[in-house]
DNA sequence: TATTCGTGGCG
DNA sequence: TCGCCAAGAAT
């Protein structure tokens, strides 16, 4: 028996109808449903353009649980209320109510979105798809997602939900990563857009994608568009391409503290930049290692070392020493904030 | 087109 | 433990 034919034994129902042949259709079961079943975000009970481009970019490539439990999205936006706020934000504040979401980079290019608008559009909000993608760090998706959410004018979104749901749907064949299909997928997305009602319309197909048709075995059978659904193996959908191999890597750090401060460096340039951490540095024999653990980044499976140095250590460039009570303050890796933690706890013990 | 950019949670 | 990967965009 094949995974298929165990499917097809009650699993999933076979589809009845073609969302296509019936968008009316297909577009008032998924609102009715989205109507009853629709979750209770933040970001659904405003419409002010500004939140939800700060709730889009925080969601990118983040998980709702992150972005919500750990309450960046309510922080952020009592710290930088308004587009005037954040354009107006230095790095530290700016850097310290991003700290531990990661991909950073996002925080600066909202800034310079909130600059775009206060500088570009005298401090309005531009209302239209074109204005919208222009600002920086907006890319297609996020720009349908706020003329949709925020304004609720007509606009296609194409995100990781959408992309499985509408690739199990119409039983996509092809990798989802190549261009063929990505303009096939906003071609589905645009032509089943409720032009009368995007921001349902987008926020239900989202929805549908994190709750029904979750990533690996989805609920078929209580899912409201199950009788639109054309792919017979909804668990082996959407096709990926491979993924990049992790690569193993030493990050060599140097722990001192000396009258109460502990020698930091701030990151110069590529990620992370403008971050302090522990100050890589050249290991003298005679340096007990005191720490150790391991971190992702990107492509990288990185194993970091804390030795503790001696005497000699001195300040270099970008370095300098911060009192313990004040690490808090300072904008870091989480990484590096929880060796240094440990270090500081038990300056012996390697955790 | 392929790679880079973080982090944490989960099976 | 370890691979997978989540409301993408920029380069």
């Amino acid at each position: 028996m094949s995974r298929g034919d165990r499917n097809r034994g009650g699993l999933k129902p076979r589809a009845k109808h073609h969302a296509l042949h019936d968008v009316p259709g297909f577009r008032s079961a998924l609102a009715a449903w989205f109507g009853r079943e629709g979750k209770d975000y933040p970001w659904r009970r405003t419409t002010d353009p500004y939140e939800i481009l700060v709730s889009e970019v925080m969601l990118q490539q983040t998980q709702i649980a992150t972005v919500l439990g750990r309450g960046f999205y309510t922080r952020f936006l009592e710290v930088f209320p308004d587009t005037r706020t954040l354009a107006a934000a230095e790095d530290e504040p700016l850097l310290k109510a991003w700290e531990g979401l990661g991909y950073y980079r996002r925080a600066r290019m909202l800034r310079e979105a909130a600059r775009a608008i206060e500088n570009d559009h005298g401090g309005c909000f531009p209302d239209t798809l074109d204005d919208i993608l222009a600002l920086p760090g907006v890319g297609r998706y996020t720009a349908g997602a706020v003329m949709s959410f925020a304004f609720d004018r007509p606009a296609p979104i194409v995100d990781g939900n959408v992309a499985r749901v509408l690739s199990r749907l119409m039983d996509l064949s092809e990798k989802i990563d190549g261009s063929g299909a990505q303009k096939t997928l906003w071609g589905w997305a645009g032509e089943l857009l409720d032009e009368s009602n995007p921001r349902v319309h987008n926020s239900a197909l989202m929805e549908l994608g994190q709750s029904y048709c979750r990533p690996g075995v989805p609920d078929c059978l209580g899912c409201p568009v199950s009788a639109f659904c054309r792919c017979s193996e909804p668990e082996l959908l959407p096709i990926k391409g491979k993924r990049v191999k992790m690569t193993e890597v030493d990050e060599s750090v140097v722990f001192v503290l000396r009258e109460g401060k502990v020698l930091l460096r701030q990151q110069e340039e590529g990620r992370r930049v403008g971050m302090w951490r522990l100050p890589e540095r050249e290991i003298e024999k005679d340096w007990p290692l005191v720490h150790e653990r391991k971190y992702g980044i990107t492509r990288y499976r990185v194993t970091l070392k804390v030795y503790e140095g001696a005497e000699g250590v001195e300040a270099g460039q970008g370095e300098a020493w911060h009192p313990v009570d004040e690490l808090s303050e300072r904008v870091m890796p989480p990484a590096d904030r929880a060796a240094l933690a440990a270090c500081l706890g038990s300056d012996e013990e390697i955790a």
